[in-house]
DNA sequence: CTAAAACCAACCGAATTGGTTGGTTTTCGT
DNA sequence: ACGAAAACCAACCAATTCGGTTGGTTTTAG
């Protein structure tokens, strides 16, 4: 049950631009390079996640994009389900539109697959970028791994 | 990030043989018409669990299929595991052979992945088939809805 | 005016999914 | 001994998804 490269990128993406962004517009091609992304890709992606608002763009010359909010307010949890949809294992437990079952009622195994998709959305909801922005500067930076 | 029908069907069709299997084997028909999934599917599904040994099958006339253990031993993790790998949502945090990334040392998107994967491991490990049977006549047999 | 950059729609090859087809072997009951 | 039931097995297949690419247009700073 891999995430596909849609919610990887996303996430790695808008890292980036926490880590890297400020006051002025980041550039895609700067974030595509530096996280090792195809430029063209990961314009779908970040053309997503502006329609859901979690980006806003700065058109034309010295343009870019910046991040829609501080980040310690956008969680891993809202990037991913703007780009891949709901973390449900099954259509059935879906937040948005869940595909009803005739069984639904009397459905055992529709219980495991709740109890996954609520562990894995309080997961991805409890952890914001300003939480990974404090990994990356535990983690990395005292290895004098800068920027990446 | 949905599952794919190999592991749901594959728990719906254990979960069927734990509810309604006993001493002699259950013939994959009969499991395949009451969870309504396509008989030569499943019977590739139960092959891999069979070369996992989750189940035993006995051929033959009055042939079938039978748990390999009780259903107080036999979770759901290991059911999913065994028919569609490692629940991790990027292959850097599997746990057979995780491919490993140059950035491996220095990465906190992984960190990510991997409180979820773990998250997942955790539920996923914690389930048995006793314990759907539990749910099974809290939830439907009360309600007169037997043998589903 | 030009270069940089966002924006957009359409296309594409490869892999995966969710099966089907067409057998063979084994074993029970008669 | 034989027929039916059932496991076992390998190969094929259509449709969808994945992970992009191509080829533009619009906008804007310098």
């Amino acid at each position: 049950m891999r995430l596909s490269t849609k919610g990887r990128y996303g996430v790695k993406a808008m890292f980036d631009l926490a880590l890297h962004g400020g006051e002025s517009p980041l550039p895609l091609k700067t974030i595509a390079e530096r996280q090792e992304i195809s430029e063209p890709y990961l314009e779908q992606l970040i053309s997503t996640l502006r329609k859901s608002g979690l980006v806003h763009s700065v058109r034309g010359a010295h343009g870019g994009y910046l991040l829609a909010d501080s980040p310690d307010q956008i969680t891993v949890g809202s990037i991913i389900r703007s780009l891949e949809g709901s973390m449900a294992p099954a259509d059935c437990v879906a937040e948005e539109e869940p595909v009803d079952c005739s069984k639904a009622d009397c459905c055992v195994t529709r219980g495991v697959w709740e109890k996954i998709r609520i562990s894995i959305d309080n997961v991805i909801d409890s952890i914001t970028l300003q939480d990974m922005i404090d990994d990356y500067n535990e983690l990395c930076k005292q290895n004098k791994m800068y920027y990446i």
